[in-house]
This record gives C-alpha cells, sequence and structure tokens, in this order.
DNA sequence: CGGGTTTGACCGGCGC
DNA sequence: GCGCCGGTCAAACCCG
C-alpha cells in the first residue's frame, strides 16, 4: 500500500493546473506540467487569490511563479468568454487529507460521483457572509495519493489566518 | 441550540 | 428534443 506516508504534509508535491481537469479539452498533461509550479490565474477581475499565497497551512511558497504561457492563455479566454468565469485555480497536492485548512471556513454543500472518476467529488463553499467563493475537491483518478482542490472566485474578506500572520513576527511559526 | 454534513432531488447546459 | 452529466439546493441529521 502506499498509502504509508509516515506524516501528512501536503506540501510534497503541488502542481497547479489551468482551469479544472477537464478530459476532453485540447490540453495534455504535459501542457500542465509546462507551468510547473507555476499559479494560473484568470484576472476576469482584478483582485487576486491571496489564500494561495498564505493558504494551506501556511507553509508551502507557490507564490512568486507567475509565468502565463500565451497559449493556455487563449484557450482560457475562450472558455471565460462562454462561461463568464471568475478566478480558477487548481491545484494538485499529494496529500491523504483531502480538506487542509487554508484559513478559511469552508461550508460543504454537495458530493457528487463523477463519471470520470471512481471517486466522488466535494463541493465546498466559503461560510463568511458575503463571500461566495467556491471549493471543488477531488482525488486524482490516477494516483490516489494526489487530491485536486479547484478555487473558483476571490474573497471578500481576509483570512482569519491572515489576521495571526500581520500580527505575529515571521519567525513566530518556527 | 446552532452550525456544519449528508444525501437525494432538482435543474440547467451541452452534445447527440 | 432528449438524455446525460456536472453543479446546487435543501431538509434531515449529527455533533459540540
Amino acid at each position: 500500500m502506499d498509502f504509508s506516508r509516515e506524516s501528512s504534509n501536503p506540501n510534497l508535491n503541488i502542481t497547479f493546473y489551468p482551469d479544472n481537469l477537464d478530459p476532453v479539452t485540447e490540453f495534455e498533461l504535459s501542457d500542465y506540467l509546462m507551468l510547473d509550479g507555476g499559479v494560473f490565474e484568470e484576472d476576469s477581475s482584478s483582485q487576486s487569490i491571496e489564500s494561495s499565497e498564505k493558504g494551506l497551512g501556511g507553509a508551502n511558497e507557490i507564490s512568486g511563479a507567475t509565468s502565463k504561457t500565451p497559449i493556455i492563455k487563449c484557450k482560457t479566454e475562450a472558455r471565460e468568454k462562454k462561461l463568464e468565469k471568475r478566478h480558477r485555480v487548481a491545484f494538485r497536492t499529494k496529500s491523504e487529507i483531502e480538506v487542509m485548512d487554508d484559513g478559511y471556513k469552508w461550508r460543504k454543500y454537495g458530493k457528487k460521483s463523477v463519471k470520470n472518476s471512481p471517486n466522488p467529488r466535494n463541493y465546498y463553499k466559503c461560510s463568511s457572509g458575503g463571500c461566495n467563493v467556491k471549493k471543488r475537491i477531488e482525488r486524482d483518478r490516477d494516483d490516489h495519493s494526489f487530491v485536486i482542490t479547484t478555487y473558483e472566485g476571490s474573497h471578500n474578506h481576509d483570512s482569519p489566518f491572515t489576521v495571526y500572520y500581520n500580527q505575529m513576527p515571521p519567525n513566530a511559526w518556527t
């Protein structure tokens, strides 16, 4: 069994996907891997996904990589036009725990079995009032030890985690 | 008692 | 037009 990871360290291996994992898109997996540690953001609004910087237990540093591949941007614009999307960021994380604490409070509102995957997909909403950020979590169908987390939208408010983050000295975490 | 899960039903979009 | 499929709702349930 390869579930014998001794620590629940979700920061071991993180891959970023543009959009969601659409198996029927023209994208190949190698296209995603081209981004290699980059964050894909759709900037249809002026905010950026802060949660990606501060979230996930505050241990990983995934900000900084900002290369936006033009081809993907192009494709996404088409989809964006069609679906009128907001921000959508997908992570692929090696972890046994599906729901990790990224500082926000999430409320589950749905579970669904997807045809493409044997594993169910979970839907979460940010439980803060007026904040309609959504989150979608599913397991990788190839690697059961990977978890795919997709954020959609931008938070209206600061993360409760951010309060601590701002008020503490930077080395308070170690 | 209040807030979060669970779970099936419902609905809308898309492809055929 | 119909059926499939993904996403959301909401009522019942569970837990602190």
